[in-house]
DNA sequence: TCTGCTGGCGCCCTCTGCTGGTTGACG
DNA sequence: ACGTCAACCAGCAGAGGGCGCCAGCAGA
């Protein structure tokens, strides 16, 4: 078999034709591994790295004679991207140890297989470099500990081991603070489950129970009544044929006629999944935590759970104290417990409230000194020790980097449960999570709204106190209430990719800003003018609804009898006059508008400055006034393709309020007078009659190149047409605009739902 | 064994900025 | 009446600051 390249499926695939045992030898890596073994009722042991790095694994055949002598093969595990696939090796269990007699498992003889490899897969947690991630992973992972559902105190327990063997320095000093040992309990069901914690030292409870060197230690759980932790500690083999490879190796603190591994046989490296037998056997060895280096003799103390080394084996001793889970100093108030004496006094503090020492900036009172270091760097020294390699960025804390660091790695290690949104911290999470839960803890004292975010009540109390900020743009004297309003002002009004020409006059502005500024000098122009036709209006709407003229076009279409029309508003009225018998016209309103050169009253307002022009001793309003009657008079009509020119009977209405202004058609029928403009150019007037836009000489005659299409049998139009037996209803046509002139023919004032209006001149 | 110091983790906060819906003015 | 526009506003995520609390190291 290769020695190199296998994955692990096929390593799997290999193993599972043969009753194999299998040992994880890591000879490769010296740092980084976390992995668990453990075993199910079978005897089978699972060993899971929990990283993908290159790995050697041992496979020893199964000794069928034994006689302890077994073929021994390698397997090296390719890296490759295996650190997002689970590695998972059945081992088959041993029957003896690999050198002397131990190691014998632990099973009881029922090797049903109910512990498949596939049940003992799990997810690798992307990156193992976080001590959180791998503290979840042996302490909130139902499915491992479901797995081992053993029902036998004699059971192997192997359950994990972190050995960090840092050659990432902070952080895999930050994962040595969570992977602190082999963790196990039983309950009093025989269950047992994954419980964080360890222990070392003294007071760990030895327990054989196998008929194998393996050991258990326990240590009686002060947290979980009912439960038992157990906890296995591995010295270093100081027999260990190491070779050429730089293997750990393993020291009995006691007896040492079992577990004497070589360098293929040796046992899983304790960093990287500690492997924990307990039978009925009656070898009882504790093997601690405290492997030697083998290049150095007895002169290094080195740590199995982490990268801890010392030269002194009594700091060694204490340091294996971090990993245990005893806290034998209690609080007399809350009845925690604490590991160190100085942790139970600073927590005492916390009860008691003293704070020992003092900011002699601000006099703040802290718990401990480190408080005071970091309160006065943040507040008084801004002293940031901490620099980001990648940008400026620098920080007090060095986790403050660390998560600083995300925002270049782009790394989201927290995974809402309820949507794709990962977070970046747990802040993060936790704030997204009320999105799904509803939960909105700031609630505004005034008007009682609730938000989910502290700043989001913050900015709507500005609209209680009336204290809002006012942000000014630098460039026109808008002001917003919000920087992000403003700003996007600026980027709305003030900014254009290319410059803005105006269609009124095509000169060109740089962005919409100035353009609506200079837009507003074309107010009042009738700058929209028809290509076809002199017409021109005010408004680009007023041209389009024009060119239906040209298009003949009646896109408002009755429903009821199938006649068409050019205006919403023309239809409206025709329903209400044609199909709704509860239409009710409103009364004719009072001549309040009174002239003051001759006393003469009219009903609207445009009327009586349409008279005022009469004494007006300015000839040109004389002129034009007089244009517009001329123009009534004079019209142009198509009449089988051929233009005709109509001349209508003089009917001056203009004095009579009671008439509505009209023209008389063709036919000489009176057409009603809609609107009338007067072109910009100053070259003539329109009219509007019946929907339809005539323009108009400035003699008032209509002009030739305006084909005046009076749709005669538009029962919108007729009634006005014939005689005006029906006068145009108020109700039926809106004043538009608020320009004295729009009104005056009369159409002001009076209703809001017509669209119609009357212009003549500005 | 004590003690001071260092440092990590977690929690909560603020500031910031983007996004999209709403609203009122206007043409 | 209707569409457009721009300011208003809530919602929500990114980033960083500050601190409580505790573990662990190492020297005395
Ligand atoms: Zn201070
Ligand atoms: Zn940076
Ligand atoms: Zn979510
Ligand atoms: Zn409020
Ligand atoms: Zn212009």
């Amino acid at each position: 078999m290769d020695d190199c390249g296998e994955t692990i499926s096929d390593i799997q695939n290999y193993l599972s034709s043969f009753n194999k045992e299998i040992q994880q030898v890591d000879s490769h890596i010296s740092s980084g591994e976390v992995a668990q073994v453990f075993i199910d009722e079978a005897g089978r042991y699972y060993y899971q790295p929990l990283e993908g790095a290159p790995q050697q694994v041992v496979v020893v055949t199964e000794d069928d004679e034994q006689d302890g002598d077994r073929e021994v093969e390698e397997h090296t595990i390719s890296s490759g991207d295996n650190s997002n696939i689970t590695h998972t090796v059945v081992i088959s269990e041993p029957t003896q140890s690999v050198s002397g007699p131990s190691k014998r498992p632990v099973t009881s003889g029922t090797a049903d297989g109910s512990g498949s490899a596939t049940a003992a897969h799990r997810r690798a947690p992307s990156s193992t470099k976080s001590g959180r991630v791998s503290n979840e992973v042996q302490t909130k992972d139902g499915e491992v500990a479901d797995q081992l559902n053993l029902c036998n105190e004699s059971r192997v327990i192997t359950i994990k081991n972190s050995g960090l063997m840092g050659a990432d320095g902070a952080e895999d000093d930050e994962a040595l603070q969570s992977l602190a040992g082999a963790i196990a309990s039983v309950g009093e069901d025989g269950l047992l489950q994954l419980r964080e914690g360890s222990a070392s030292g003294a007071n760990q409870v030895i327990l054989n129970t196998g008929n194998s060197n393996q050991i258990v230690t326990i240590v009686p759980s002060t947290t979980n009544p009912g439960e038992m932790s157990y906890v296995l500690i591995v010295e270093q083999n100081a027999n260990d044929g190491g070779g050429d490879k730089d293997h750990t190796v393993y020291d009995f603190t006691e007896g040492e006629d079992a577990f004497t591994f070589s360098d293929d046989e040796e046992d899983p490296p304790p960093r990287s999944g500690v492997l924990i037998n307990s039978n009925s056997g009656s070898n009882n060895k504790q093997r601690s935590a405290i492997r030697r280096s083998q290049s150095t003799g007895s002169q290094a103390h080195m740590c199995n759970y982490c990268n801890y080394t010392s030269t002194k084996r009594y700091l060694l001793i204490r340091h294996m104290r971090s990993h245990s889970e005893e806290r034998p100093h209690k609080c007399s108030v809350c009845e925690r417990g604490f590991k160190t004496l100085g942790s139970l006094q600073n927590h005492l503090n916390t009860h008691t409230g003293v704070k020992p020492h003092r900011c002699k900036f601000c006099d703040t009172g802290f718990t401990t000194s480190g408080e005071l270091v970091r309160h006065v760097r943040y507040i008084h020294t801004q002293e940031k020790p901490h620099k980001c390699p990648e940008c400026h960025y620098s920080s007090v804390e060095l986790s403050k980097l660390k998560r600083h660091m995300r925002c270049h790695t782009g790394e989201r290690p927290y995974q809402c449960i309820h949507c794709t949104y990962a977070s970046p911290d747990t802040f993060k999470l936790k704030r997204h999570l009320r999105i799904h839960t509803g939960e909105k803890p700031y609630e505004c004292d005034i008007c009682h709204a609730r938000f989910t975010q502290s700043n989001s009540l913050k900015a709507h109390k500005l609209i209680h106190t009336g204290s809002k900020p006012v942000y000014t743009c630098e460039l026109c004297p808008t002001t917003c209430g919000r920087k992000t309003d403003l700003r996007i002002h600026i980027q709305k009004l003030h900014t254009s990719d290319k410059p803005i020409k105006c269609k009124k006059c095509t000169k060109i502005f740089p962005d919409r800003y100035t353009f609506k500024l200079h837009n507003k000098t074309h107010d009042g122009e009738k700058c929209f003018k028809c290509d076809l036709c002199p017409y021109a209006s005010t408004s680009s709407r007023h041209l389009d609804s024009h060119m239906l003229v040209h298009t003949e076009q009646k896109p408002y279409r009755c429903e009821m009898c199938e006649q068409s029309f050019r205006q919403k508003q023309l239809l409206r009225r025709h329903q209400n006059l044609y199909h709704n018998p509860q239409y009710i016209p409103p009364a004719p309103r009072e001549k309040t508008q009174e002239c003051p050169e001759c006393g003469k009253a009219f009903r609207h307002k445009g009327n009586l400055i349409r008279h005022m022009a009469i004494h007006d001793p300015d000839a040109s309003a004389q002129e034009k006034s007089q244009a517009l009657k001329l123009g009534r008079q004079k019209r142009l009509q198509l009449i089988n393709g051929q233009q005709v020119e109509v001349y209508g009977a003089e009917n001056d209405t203009t004095e009579d309020e009671d008439q509505l202004m009209s023209v008389e058609g063709d036919d000489g029928n009176q057409y009603v007078v809609l609107e009338v403009i007067q072109l910009a150019g100053g070259e003539g007037h329109h009219v509007m009659v019946g929907g339809e836009d005539l323009p108009l000489h400035s003699d008032g005659s209509l002009l030739p190149a305006s084909p005046l299409v009076v749709s005669q049998d538009d029962p919108a139009i007729n009634p006005t047409i014939l005689g005006l037996q029906q006068p145009l209803l108020p109700d039926d046509i809106k004043k538009e605009t608020k320009k004295e002139m729009d009104t005056c023919f009369g159409f002001d004032e009076d209703g809001d739902t017509g669209q119609i209006h009357l212009q003549f001149g500005e």
